[in-house]
DNA sequence: CTAAAAGCAAGAGCACTGCTCACATTTCTT
DNA sequence: AAGAAATGTGAGCAGTGCTCTTGCTTTTAG
């Protein structure tokens, strides 16, 4: 005979032990937002679930571990965020598009301030990010940059089609410097495959540093008794910073 | 007769304290300087110092309490440099003072990475900044408000000299949204004394953000693989930051 | 100058942490 | 069904922040 229902092959174990790990990671995640990442205890997760505190150690190598995992996550988290507001606009309204992401970026970071601080603050002491958060982490920038690139190819194909020369709106930078920037830019530059020119993409790093700077200042509190209304402030700083990144 | 050499009224304990206070501190910061502020260990600088970890008590009421009074020495010690680069440049000088104060924080944070990620990294889990460190946190944005205040008012007296009325460099920004960005930034407004507009002082903690933000998307680690010469594009950027912020 | 008061150091101890290891137990594989 | 692999357990180690009692020294007051 043969058995009545054979527990999938690579089946039951399998499972469960992949919803175990979920729920360690809620568990932390609910943690996380409580407590912050610094007091993020394996014993406490133990406790509740309902085991022994080693067992955890079936599932993550160590704390550090468990840390890494979250911070993938909260890297997709806001990844997902982004791309999906900026989905929702039309490729060609690039000042909207630049905005609305940095608006949703704030918002997520509100409303996930530990997650946030755990990607974007000081990392965990000794800790050096490994492979697995390269590639969630470009999510945001590439999104950023993405715009870029959808502005500056329109934008030179109007003025191609108007002149003919004197390509893009460049600005009075010297020209002397654009080498040095070029090469300092220039494994950026080859991992987009240069569609746009070094200026432009280092306009974009700026602006990236610009969003990023004024929400960490807000959100760690370096605003505090100084800017009355952080929301009003940072969205028409985002307004003022499209204009500037991409031009009027 | 009187005693040959009275030991000091208030004197030779209260010199000892601190000292013992200083020599503490300079272990956590060279412990800090090491291993970051969350592997700060009260019982490390016990064992350095020699002494029982339960004595440490005495000087600091608890961990927190040195981590504060490491936060306000860093503070001060990227204050000092600030103030210092600063006043070695005419005061006329703004574009020059702006890049010089800039490059002077990212290279202070590079030679303090642990400290900068102190002060400007996410704040410890359930840490509140106290009153003590909020004044010597304002060194370094009133050291660059002081240049865009300079900036703005020479430049107003020279276009009072050529025109009438329409003061300043202002921009295309619409000016219905001015009432916003003064209501926002109330309360700086009124720590300044209104010295310039609501526009100008947005753009000056616009530029603080991307300064911030530069240096700890790069601090951070951010920029691996991606920029290859940090300092070259922090450079650039800044220069091409103070003509954004300043006008050419 | 002496006695009380205040400051200081030490050590034991509590509750907590990350992590390891030997040992059961369960599930999968052959 | 038997062996192998994965999983859960509890004890235990080394470390942490912090408290409290106990003795000692310095400072201050009478």
């Amino acid at each position: 005979m043969s058995k009545d229902v054979p527990p999938r092959a690579p089946g039951v174990r399998a499972r469960v032990r992949a919803e175990l790990t979920a729920e360690i990671k809620a568990s932390a995640r609910r943690q996380l937002a409580v407590d912050g990442a610094a007091s993020l205890s394996l014993r406490a997760i133990a406790r509740e679930l309902d085991m022994a505190s080693s067992a955890i150690y079936r599932y993550f190598a160590s704390r550090d571990d468990l840390l890494t995992a979250l911070i993938v996550d909260a890297y997709d988290a806001v990844g997902v965020v982004v791309e999906q507001v900026d989905a929702g606009i039309a490729r060609d309204l690039c000042h909207e598009r630049f905005v609305a992401i940095a608006n949703a970026i704030r918002a997520w970071a509100h409303e996930n301030p530990h997650e946030y601080a755990l990607i974007y603050g000081s990392p965990v002491p000794g800790y050096t990010a490994p492979d697995d958060t390269i590639d969630p982490a470009t999510r945001v920038p590439v999104a950023l940059i993405s715009v870029l690139v959808d502005h500056y190819q329109s934008s030179t194909a109007a003025t191609e089609r108007a002149a003919t020369s004197k390509a893009g709106g460049g600005d009075a930078v010297a020209s002397t410097t654009d080498d040095a920037l070029s090469a300092s830019l220039a494994q950026i530059l080859d991992f987009i495959d240069y569609q746009v020119p070094a200026s432009t993409l280092a306009r974009g790093l700026q602006s990236w540093g610009e969003v990023f700077g004024l929400i960490s200042l807000e959100l760690f509190g370096h605003f505090n008794n100084a800017v009355s209304d952080p929301e009003t402030f940072f969205e028409l700083s985002m307004v003022s910073l499209a204009e500037r990144t991409l031009g009027p």
